[in-house]
DNA sequence: TTCACAATGTGAAATTAATAACAAAAAAGC
DNA sequence: GCTTTTTTGTTATTAATTTCACATTGTGAA
């Protein structure tokens, strides 16, 4: 298994997180085109991601999904957990503490910072939040690899540079601001009014056939 | 001007948005490899989107900013402007809410949905709440035409179906749950997990390196 | 046992998306 | 006025991704 592309590394997130529903229901095969129904794709396509990260289910059975959930958890996680933290803790970022703490092992958020000197000092759902000026601190010390960013658009840039200063090794950008980091650095950035407005535009698109 | 590639529709939501700035700062020109600059992509690739809408530049004088934007609402747009709903008014929903409201005129969100009694009958940003029995007529009345789903996962398919039995036309589905829609109904879906461990992969990948 | 079926696995083809290459022309410099 | 530079617009090429087509094979039924 050499490059996997960037689409499967999605769907494997993807087909991981269907895997540990039908896990739980006690669900211990699953067919190739039972995955892509879920997924709303092809059963192809999910059949060529399984054989690029080389598992082969049983002829007839399916796939095994513990095996699979955890051969993608091989791929996927880094064996030493990913440490994570929000900046910007405003309503965005206050939805994402929420949303993700106590749901993943392997990302764990376990700092915020906001340059609010109310917000700076208090918890929220059991991760401390820091001023920006201890980011490079904090940083260190807590082996923080990834970092979410929820402040204003405004200060999307300014803090992408603090983020690399301290060593960040990958952002999720979350301000509708494009920001540039270094190559060393990986980027993903999510623009929320650019899906509503693709959503908006098939829509109309549909509407005028 | 057909089929334009999905990619392109994102892109020239994109584009428009950073006109959108140069514009208030009183830039009346730009080049397409200063757009390809913030979007962090190559002067060709904006240059192929814009043949492919039809849009010719000035020579030597790049892209008059004022009519590209224009142009690119009268493609991206419908002419008489989309009402939104939120169905979810929980942490991300009013995240949304607040982020939305009075930002985009062509998409407006003119109202939401919950179970929760405690805010059916509130305003939040000057949007109603509405409790989801209500859903088929509010849709109707107000013309709703796309709903942003952000009601807890467990709920994700069956809010869907009402979604559809309403008449909705688009959704934009923020749970984790891939939801099934009849196919005269345009679904985006988008997992901030799976971002986030998109993310984590490819930082794990570069510090194998 | 044999047959038909229902699934996987994969090379090849098709589609979609991005990049390269370059002609054309306006502006600037000389 | 001529040359160089810079930028657009577009065709050709390459790369990435998806789909097709089908060989293969374990399983259950006849
Ligand atoms: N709310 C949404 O649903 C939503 C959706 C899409 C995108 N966004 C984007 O996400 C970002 C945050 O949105 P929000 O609604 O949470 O905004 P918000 O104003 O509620 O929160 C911003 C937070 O960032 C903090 N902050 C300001 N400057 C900072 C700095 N320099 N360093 C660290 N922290 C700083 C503020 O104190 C505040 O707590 C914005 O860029 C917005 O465009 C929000
Ligand atoms: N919070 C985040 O940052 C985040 C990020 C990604 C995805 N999500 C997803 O978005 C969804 C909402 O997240 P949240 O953090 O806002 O959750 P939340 O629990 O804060 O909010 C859910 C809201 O939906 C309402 N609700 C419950 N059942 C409903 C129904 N049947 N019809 C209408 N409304 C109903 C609840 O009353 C509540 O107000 C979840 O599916 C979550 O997985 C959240």
């Amino acid at each position: 298994m050499k490059h996997l592309p960037h689409k499967t590394i999605e769907r494997l997130s993807q087909y991981r997180r269907a895997l540990l529903i039908c896990l739980e229901k006690g669900q211990t095969h699953i067919y190739s085109h039972e995955i892509a129904t879920i997924q709303h794709i092809t059963a192809v396509q999910v059949r060529r991601d399984l054989m690029l990260i080389g598992y082969t289910g049983t002829l007839r059975k399916g796939y095994n999904v513990k095996e699979l959930i955890e051969l993608i958890g091989e791929i996927i996680d880094s064996s030493e957990g990913i440490n994570v933290a929000i900046i910007g803790m405003g309503n965005l970022g206050r939805a994402l503490i929420n949303y993700f703490t106590g749901k993943r092992s392997h990302l764990k958020i376990v700092a915020s910072f906001d340059i609010n000197p109310d917000k700076i000092g208090n918890t929220m759902s059991g991760v401390p939040c820091f001023g920006t000026d201890e980011m490079s601190k904090v940083i260190a010390e807590k082996d923080i690899k990834v970092g979410i960013m929820t402040v204003p658009a405004e200060f999307a840039s300014q803090t992408t540079d603090l983020l690399v200063k301290a060593g960040i090794r990958g952002i999720l950008n979350y301000t509708p601001k494009p920001v540039n980091v270094p190559k060393n650095v990986y980027l993903e950035e999510y623009d929320m009014i650019t899906s509503l407005e693709k959503v908006a535009f098939y829509v109309k698109l549909q509407e005028m056939e």
